[in-house]
DNA sequence: AATAGATGATCCATTAATAGCGCATATTCA
DNA sequence: TGAATATGCGCTATTAATGGATCATCTATT
């Protein structure tokens, strides 16, 4: 198995955590907020707050979505009580679908 | 500064993380792919994989943002062209932004 | 131009994340 | 129901992420 660091990522995969790095900078300046600011508001270290920005994709998550929720970016383009309600749709349907999957092998779309 | 492990988040960001997951999970089991599969397609345990169905903040951005390309799930609600022309857009907006922030001053004002 | 401050990068010690098992249970399908 | 297999979970060793410090450079403001 690959390694975390160099681990291969799909160019969607690194789009994504690259825009969103993106976004928490512009936020974060937009609001006129240092980088040792943020850090400290969302309990992190401030070189993390950097890797974040940079879009590193190690970063742990929970780490990446606090800093955009603190600097206002939203993520799902929703809000919370949209989340929530999401959440709770997902868990009613969830419980209406197969606990196991069997094996019905469906080919792969990597391409994307 | 708090322990990565028992970081405090906010509701907004836990609810995201959660909220991923599912989503997650529910295109997995829709495209009735096993949790081994998706884990080897990513280049992921299937350990991580049940993590991050599960919404575990501690994951790696990449390998969620992974495992959520290859089941169809997208944060961004655009394909990947578009995510690209948004980080090209942002790159300009930023070039245009102040490089560095004058922290907002949090003087005492005992002036009246 | 001078200066205070922000950013970016690097290094190290500590700690947590991850892979890779194995095992019990649950679940799908014949 | 029985058989196959997917899932869930715990364990350990290894590896990477993180915090904290320092330093050099860049930037904004006076």
């Amino acid at each position: 198995m690959a390694k975390p660091a160099d681990r291969p990522q799909s160019r969607y995969a690194r789009d994504a955590g690259l825009l969103l790095g993106q976004l928490v900078r512009r936020a974060r300046i937009e609001r006129k907020m240092t980088v040792a600011e943020l850090a400290e508001r969302a309990g992190l270290s401030r070189g993390l707050v950097q890797r974040i920005e940079k879009g590193d994709p190690g970063c742990a998550i929970g780490a990446v979505f606090e800093a955009a929720a603190i600097v206002g970016v939203r993520l799902f383009d929703a809000g919370q009580p949209m989340l929530a309600g999401a959440i709770d749709a997902n868990r009613t349907i969830l419980a209406l679908m197969p606990r196991s999957v069997r094996a019905a092998r469906i080919e792969a779309r990597d391409d994307f």
